[in-house]
DNA sequence: CAAATTCTTGACTAGTTGGTCAGCTATGCT
DNA sequence: AGCATAGCTGACCAACTAGTCAAGAATTTG
């Protein structure tokens, strides 16, 4: 069974996993009504009735490319570890979430969109999911103060300032590289940035 | 003649005003694409063809409500006093930020939707009046750099920083309402906010 | 090899949407 | 009042697009 589940699934994989990449993009570039199937099945280079064997509805398509974000940010989530000094738990995080602007730029764009539209797809992850991971680390900055190992900030506008200015560099990745000569920042430019944030935030909080 | 015009323009200038506001709300929530002019009609109270009246095609309404959110920009823009104090400078202009994305949430999201899609409508203010201004801004960060006011950081992610976590509060404003218990902020949050904002970044860079 | 299952695809349909237009009404001026 | 200009609108059309389907090709299995 399992053997043959596994051969079945060869084709379906790849192909599976092709039209899920190259969704994000056009999801990313033209949005969830302005990218069409058409478009997809293109960048994919298959007939449009074939993505509809795999994924039923555009709607479908769009919830697996969304799932698969949401995924990605679940293990940079991890990243902020609870039991580290805030420190080395706020550097590896914010490290972590410029890796991933620069890996998944796309992914990160359609979550932006998303959220900008109000989330009526994913609005059950930000009331759930979101909403316990926020409050686990809301704690632990919390506890941070009251030992003085930072500034009495608002968690939440601490939280909030590391993903604005972490997920500005894939979302609006575009205007960055038109103010860098219309060339998107280089290795030694991803790794100053990820220093100016990190130190930026860390001496803000008095950390 | 000017007499004639101004009365001419009455009913002009207020219908002009209802559809741009109504347009910049549904482009917001929609995107270009799926934003309709039926939808925006609606919101407007007007027919679907009175639209086309005054604005011959989507793109035009669309060009317009982006010049619009631009020159609101460009005000913000003036209160980075070059003449200023570090600190006098960067608070006033964030605090004029986050006035923005307070009054203008709408225009905030069109721009980021804009730019995120990798602006196809805007890319010549990108380049040509966003450059200039960006341009000035940075000598001036590197003089008070050269005169030890502040840290040498690179001013470029110090103004991607102020740009992100200002506009953040606009353009993600629902996942922000979300985790506040489903309210978006009152007015004491957004004080709140301001001053966490300003505080840390101040403090961040040293000044 | 033959049967069964999975995968592929061109052609089609129903619904949506940007834009047009001809004729109408309201407004303002002399 | 009468004329000219500006503003309004229902009805319509052409283009586009998500989704369907039936028939065929490829692959796997026994």
């Amino acid at each position: 069974m399992q053997v043959n589940t596994a051969k079945k699934t060869r084709i379906r994989q790849e192909n599976l996993s092709i039209i899920l990449g190259k969704a994000e993009q056009i999801f990313a570039e033209f949005g969830f009504k302005g990218a069409t199937m058409q478009a997809i099945a293109d960048a994919a280079d298959l007939p449009k009735a074939n993505l509809h064997y795999y994924f039923p509805t555009k709607l479908a398509l769009y919830r697996q490319v969304i799932e698969r974000i949401f995924t990605i940010w679940l293990e940079a989530a991890d990243s902020f570890d609870t039991s580290a000094t805030p420190q080395e738990a706020l550097t590896r995080y914010i490290r972590k979430k410029m890796e991933i602007s620069r890996a998944h730029p796309y992914g990160s764009k359609v979550w932006a969109n998303e959220v900008i539209q109000g989330a009526p797809i994913i609005q059950d992850y930000l009331q759930t999911t979101l909403n316990e991971w926020t409050d686990t680390r809301i704690a632990v900055i919390n506890r941070w103060i009251e030992q003085g190992l930072i500034d009495p900030i608002d968690p939440r506008h601490l939280l909030y300032m590391i993903w604005a200015t972490t997920q500005h560099y894939a979302d609006f990745s575009h205007q960055i590289a038109t103010l860098n000569d219309n060339r998107p920042l280089d290795d030694a430019q991803w790794q100053r940035a990820t220093r100016n944030v990190t130190d930026v935030i860390l001496k803000g909080i008095g950390a």
